[in-house]
Parts: structure tokens; C-alpha cells; sequence
RNA sequence: GGCCCCGUCGUCUAGCGGCCCAGGACGCCGCCCUCUCAAGGCGGUGGCGGGGGUUCGAAUCCCCUCGGGGCUACCA
């Protein structure tokens, strides 16, 4: 064993042209050659037929390409090798897939932003498939949610389920014969094997061993002899499929968390295919991604256990005449939940479908999300999407799980709010109203016109759409209902003369305006009344507003209106 | 248990050997502004898990240790 090998954290500035050199790290795993060929050979098929190839991996051209000079950083490809059609293909592709079970959550959109980012800074593609070939938890539902919840926080894609694409389908539920005929031929060439063990005999053998039962596959069908397994199959047993592993270490060096390194047999031979033929994820993602020419994976550190059988299965592609390049991979630290535990895929707080009703503007939600391991500069944290796709950098990602903070979320999203301008703060916010059932759809002329009057006012006081609509709700509700604790505090018998002399002095009001309201009520009240302006207002506040909480009173009052202001004061004094 | 990853204010981070008796943000506390709540402004609180080493110099490099986490399915 290598000492030396740095190990456990990335030489800082590694990836920006500092590399130490080579003789100080002895054992940094080979740089893939080529990780165009995919592209290339898309880009010809692509000209040659005008559209996608049925089968992607059944040919091949002869593109000339260079080797990327940084690691990381994919310029672009080679022309397609025929003249006349220079095509230039991204290089840098990278994909979000993930599988239609359950609501979309926190983390999800994390991953999407990180590689939407990732291509928009570099200039590739990213690219939308959906995992779903898990036919007993994947719901029609959930792919309609992901593909509104992206649409909805902006996240734009390139190739897709719904917009296809010159790989597709973007389905995997809609790409078994591919996952089937690379099953037969990994089985073909000796890659793969048929393994007929249950859990409950893997564990038997292990614990007659005298080992630890839950130490996994114990790769005891790697040599059955072709009667051996024909023995169990005339038994009725069925065999899943399941890949050799190989004997080496198998190590890469990640993009987020440098040298990283699985000893060898340190990783169970895997299964790639169920008994019944079902093709699993250890066999579909890495497949699709080289099939669909993906050169960078940015996923959650939770896959990172799953890389070294990635990396098996490309090498095992390649063997059999794939044009396969591995990808380079990025572990995203993992976002965390209360207490240390990675957030739950069920936890309330993960759903994203909450911070969008709680009312966070996508850019806010977003914003806070990419700071959950990655910073734009070291004095600034609000910042645009288009600001981030400009300055994003996977090399200046941190390694270290983050934990969801929903008042720094707020805060952030109360920042972007705060950006928006005046109109578009009030188009944001009128959906909202809408569900909320207080302005029709579309809102009617004077709906529209309190909406504008109230938008500067509430702006600047929210950190979420929610809050305003609370805040808002008295100028459209018929039948305000004032809030107990305010009016056991505000609207008791002694706030009977200040809300009789407040009537008084606004009946006699020529002209209702805010400068009319506040000159009238401080001459009635402080002035009159030689109240403070504390005690003058608050009542008059929770009698219009019903609450403690509002905008700005006078300006509430002339939004209002005179009548209506004027009957609740009236109506608070019973 | 095994394999792997991670350790800077309460939280998210900046830090890539001297610019750091550690900077920013959220939170918290105080003050200013003020008709409430916010926003905004100003100020404050608070951290390199521990121990060894390397070095003239370590938050930064190495080792050990402690702690936390992930994975360990015929889910993804």
C-alpha cells in the first residue's frame, strides 16, 4: 500500500492548473483519453440520417478529437470528419435523472441546479431522463411533478422526455430492448454471470463462516460451472444477472472531492438485471449515460458508494466494443436535515412543493440551495441564476454536508423580493390571492388596482408570497375578521374614544388621501386626545387591518377607502 | 461490523503556507429610523474537534486520534 497517495482530501487548487507534479502522486488514477467519442459518433449519425439512431451503440465513425487539456473543463469537439459539415457538439454534457417516485424534494433540485449550472457555465447540454424502471414505485404523477417542478424554478433543459432529443427516448421504461441486448452480450462475453443465490443463503454462508451476516454478496457464483447452473434452473431457480467485479483497486479523482479510492474486493459483484429481466439502476444509469454521451456526473455523495461499480461497468462496456467513455465524477455534499441526519426524501421540510406554496420566488429558493456548498464570493450571497451559470466553478464546491436553514432560506428569498420591481412583485404575488380565494381570476379592475396600491407597501415587509396574502387579505375580504389576541389587547373599552374620534375626524375629511389621513388622525388623536402615537394607532390598526401587523396605516386606509375604513373602525366600537 | 466520505462562529461559508490574534451571510443582542411589522443603517456576540509532526512560519501540508455522516436491496 501506497503511504504516500494523498488521501481523504483533494490538493486545494488541484483542478486550476496547480497540480502538483507527477511524481508526487504516484497513483492518480488515468485520465480517460477521449470522452468525445460518443458525441462524435452522435454528431455523424446525426448528419448522415438527419435524426437520432435507433441503436446508438451499433456503429461508430472515425472522428478526430482532441484530448481535453484540463480536467473538468471540456472545450469542444473536433469537427465530425466530413467536410462541409463542421458541427460542433457541446462538450460538456451532464444529465438530472431522477426517478418518478414520490414528490420532488430539496435535494433533487439541489442536484439539478448544480448541473444545469454546470452546463450553462461551460456551455453544454443538459440533458432531463427519467429513471423510471422501477414499474412498483414509479407514478405518472410524480414524472408530471418533476417535469412542473423544473419548469417552474426555471431549470431549462436541452434534451428531454418531453422535448426528446437526438438520444432519446429520455424513459428508460421506453428503452428495454437497449438494457436487454446489453445484458445478453455482457452475459455473452463472460462480463456478467448468472447468480442464483438468495439474501437468506448469502447470509446463511456467512454467518457458517463465522462472518458478519450483513457483509453482502459474497460473489460465490462467479465460477458456477454451465451444469452447476443447470442444475438450478431445472430446480425452478431463477438467477439475476450480476457483473464481475474487477480484482484491482478501483479509484478516480472526483471533481468535488479529489483522489478517491475502493480497494479491490472491497466491492461485491453487483446486480444488473433482476431474475425476472428487469434491468436495474446499477446497470441503466452508467449505460444511459454513456450511451447518451454524458461527460460529467454531479451527483449526492449518497451515490458515491455506487461509483466503483460504475466505473467497473463502462471498462466492461468498452470490452465489449462500447465506445464508452467514463465520465468524470463530482460528489455533491449532502444536504441535511435537522439534526445530523441526511434530509429524508419524506421529511416535511425536503418537499419542494411546500416552499413553493409557503410563497419562495424560484430565483430565492434557488439561490439559497446553491449556497448549500458552493459560494459566488466570499462578501456576497444574493445573486441571480444567470450570475451563477456565469461564475459556477465545481472546483470551488465544498465537500462538507450542509444543513437546510429555512430562516436563511427566507432571508434570501426576502432579498429577491425585495429585487423584484413593483409590477412584477405584484403579477408574483396575485396567484396567490388567487388560490387564496381573494381576487378572482384574472382579479377584476379594482382588485388589480389595490394589488398595485399594496405591492410597494407589502414588499419590502415579506421574506415570502405567503406573508403578503396574510397581509393583504384585509383590503379584499368582505367580512374582516379581526384577529382575538389583537383585539383583546387593542379593541378593549378603551379604545372606545380613540376609535369614536377617529370616525369623527375622518367623516369630516374632504379629501382621503395618506397625507390627509395621518394630518386628521394626529390632530384628533395626539394632539385631541394627547395620546401617544403608539396608543393612538395601534387600535385603529387592528380595527382596519385585524391585526398588529400591517402596512403602513394611513396608506392602508387610503387603499381601503373611506367607507370601508370608516365602517370597521365603527364596527370595532360594537 | 465492512467500505467510503466529511470536520472553520449556533447554521451556511471565505480561506489553497505569511495578506488571518480568521472575512462574509443567516441567527441572536443592542442602538438609530419609526404609526405596527419589516426593510435599511450602525455596533456587538461567536469558530479553526484534539494530539503529534513538517516548516523560519500551519486554519491551510502529513500522521494519529476523536467525532459526524453515507452506503452496505432482485430501490434509485
Amino acid at each position: 500500500m501506497d503511504r504516500d497517495r494523498p488521501r481523504h482530501r483533494r490538493p486545494r487548487g488541484a483542478l486550476r492548473g496547480r497540480r502538483p507534479a507527477a511524481a508526487e502522486r504516484p497513483h492518480q488514477p488515468a485520465r480517460p483519453q477521449c470522452r468525445h467519442a460518443d458525441l462524435l459518433r452522435l454528431a455523424c449519425h446525426d448528419a448522415a440520417a438527419g435524426r437520432p439512431p435507433a441503436h446508438r451503440y451499433a456503429g461508430g465513425c472515425r472522428a478526430d478529437h482532441r484530448r481535453p487539456d484540463r480536467v473538468g473543463l471540456h472545450r469542444r469537439t473536433g469537427d465530425a470528419g466530413q467536410p462541409g459539415r463542421r458541427r460542433v457538439r457541446p462538450a460538456v454534457r451532464v444529465r438530472f435523472c431522477p426517478s418518478p417516485t414520490g414528490n420532488p424534494h430539496v435535494g433533487l433540485v439541489r442536484a439539478a441546479l448544480f448541473n444545469w449550472a454546470f452546463a450553462r457555465h461551460h456551455g453544454g447540454a443538459f440533458v432531463f431522463r427519467i429513471e423510471d424502471t422501477d414499474a412498483a414505485r414509479d407514478t405518472e404523477e410524480s414524472y408530471e411533478q418533476l417535469l412542473d417542478s423544473l419548469r417552474w424554478l426555471g431549470l431549462d433543459w436541452d434534451e428531454g422526455p418531453d422535448i426528446g432529443g437526438p438520444v432519446g427516448p429520455y424513459r428508460q421504461s421506453q428503452r428495454r430492448d437497449i438494457y436487454d441486448d446489453v445484458v445478453r452480450r455482457l452475459l455473452e462475453a463472460g462480463e456478467a454471470y448468472e447468480s442464483f443465490s438468495s439474501a437468506e443463503e448469502i447470509e446463511a454462508r456467512h454467518r457458517a463462516a463465522g462472518h458478519d451476516p450483513k457483509l453482502g454478496y459474497d460473489n460465490a457464483d462467479r465460477e458456477l460451472t454451465a451444469a452447476q447452473a443447470e442444475a438450478f434452473r431445472a430446480r425452478g431457480r431463477g438467477a439475476v444477472v450480476r457483473l464481475r467485479m474487477p480484482a484491482e483497486e478501483v479509484s478516480w479523482t472526483d471533481l468535488v472531492r479529489g483522489p478517491v479510492s475502493f480497494a479491490a474486493g472491497s466491492v461485491p459483484d453487483f446486480v444488473l438485471a433482476r431474475a425476472n429481466g428487469d434491468p436495474l439502476y446499477p446497470l441503466v444509469n452508467p449505460l444511459d449515460d454513456a450511451l447518451m454521451g454524458i461527460t460529467h456526473v454531479l451527483r449526492g455523495e449518497d451515490l458515491l458508494p455506487s461509483t466503483p461499480r460504475q466505473i467497473a461497468l463502462y471498462a466492461a462496456l468498452r470490452r465489449i466494443g462500447f465506445d464508452a467513455s467514463t465520465p468524470l465524477f463530482g460528489h455533491l455534499p449532502l444536504v441535511r436535515g435537522e439534526g445530523n441526519r441526511k434530509l429524508s426524501k419524506r421529511a416535511p421540510e425536503a418537499s419542494l412543493q411546500l416552499y413553493r406554496e409557503r410563497g419562495f420566488l424560484p430565483e430565492g429558493l434557488l439561490n439559497y440551495l446553491a449556497l448549500l456548498g458552493w459560494a459566488i464570493a466570499d462578501d456576497r450571497d444574493v445573486f441571480s441564476m444567470s450570475e451563477m451559470a456565469a461564475a459556477f466553478d465545481i472546483d470551488r464546491v465544498s465537500s462538507n454536508p450542509a444543513r437546510f436553514d429555512l430562516q436563511k432560506a427566507e432571508a434570501i428569498n426576502g432579498s429577491h423580493i425585495r429585487l423584484l420591481s413593483v409590477e412584477e412583485f405584484a403579477a408574483r404575488v396575485t396567484p396567490y390571492l388567487q388560490s387564496a380565494g381573494l381576487v378572482a381570476t384574472p382579479p377584476s379592475d379594482t382588485e388589480a388596482a389595490l394589488i398595485d396600491g399594496a405591492a410597494p407597501l407589502v414588499a419590502e415587509r415579506v421574506t415570502v408570497l405567503s406573508e403578503a396574502v396574510d397581509m393583504m387579505r384585509f383590503l379584499f375580504t368582505t367580512d374582516l375578521v379581526v384577529d382575538s389576541d389583537a383585539a383583546a389587547k387593542f379593541l378593549g373599552t378603551e379604545a372606545g374614544p380613540v376609535l369614536r374620534a377617529a370616525v369623527d375626524a375622518l367623516e369630516r375629511l374632504s379629501t382621503w388621501d395618506s397625507a390627509s389621513i395621518e394630518a386628521a388622525l394626529k390632530a384628533a388623536l395626539v394632539d385631541g386626545l394627547g395620546l401617544k402615537p403608539r396608543q393612538a394607532f395601534a387600535p385603529i390598526r387592528v380595527a382596519v387591518s385585524g391585526r398588529t401587523v400591517s402596512p403602513p396605516l394611513y396608506e392602508s386606509m387610503d387603499l381601503l377607502g373611506r367607507e370601508r375604513s370608516i365602517d370597521r373602525l365603527c364596527a370595532a366600537l360594537g
